[in-house]
DNA sequence: TTTGAATGCATATAAATCTTATGTATCTTT
DNA sequence: AAAGATACATAAGATTTATATGCATTCAAA
């Protein structure tokens, strides 16, 4: 990662439901390729972050699993369930307006300035 | 606290860092105050968080310190030391990027658009 | 005048979250 | 044949913050 990894902390769930929201159904492996690709490779999940939180997602009946084969290799598809889609509007938008509380404490300005 | 508390996690550092820079010295309970103020109300720092951080930067030797009284009460005074405005610059910076790097994954956009 | 709220410091225990390390197995490319 | 990528998973430890508690002073309101 990065960044200093703490700067991850608290986001994860909610980076993982965007994305689900925004894909319909996705895998762990191509969570963390997705992630990577959107930050230019400056967020890097870690599995040992990743399985846990997805798994942690599923007991709160945030999101639904299926399992499919591609050949003999397992693949766990993850999906936002009714309530989680209500879920992931709440966390973005609880991020969103974090960050500006961020903007305003640190004195950022957008680029333009 | 109005946001789900574990989003200030790994920012708290940082914000006091940068709220030194801005008013050179400042005392534990001005920073709870300020932090209060530039966020309207949304972040709240405890005690139970702050104080135990400022003792670490103090001891990492980003910050001094100087006591006063007022009357029979305490204040501690919190000052960055030379390579404590480094760090900040630093901190400031990272955060900055890490932001920009939440805004793709969660595809915020700015206010205007 | 006394009582509660605000000011001001501090620490200990617990909870939450992530990292690091490890393990298993398959598939692809060189 | 070996290395790297794909794909899952868990355990142990580190880090960070919350909650609870404690002490003391000052001020405002009842």
């Amino acid at each position: 990662m990065t960044y200093s990894t703490e700067l991850l902390k608290g986001t994860l769930k909610t980076i993982i439901l965007k994305l689900l929201a925004d894909n319909k159904k996705m895998y762990g492996y191509e969570i963390t390729q997705k992630v990577k690709e959107l930050t230019s490779d400056k967020i890097q999940l870690t599995e040992g972050a990743l399985y846990p939180t997805l798994h942690a997602l599923e007991a709160d009946k945030l999101v639904t699993t299926e399992v499919e084969y591609i050949g003999k290799r397992m693949r766990k598809y993850y999906r936002l369930s009714q309530e989680g889609k209500v879920k992931t509007k709440e966390k973005v938008k609880e991020m969103s307006n974090f960050m500006e509380s961020m903007v305003s404490l640190l004195d950022l300005k957008p680029k333009k300035s």
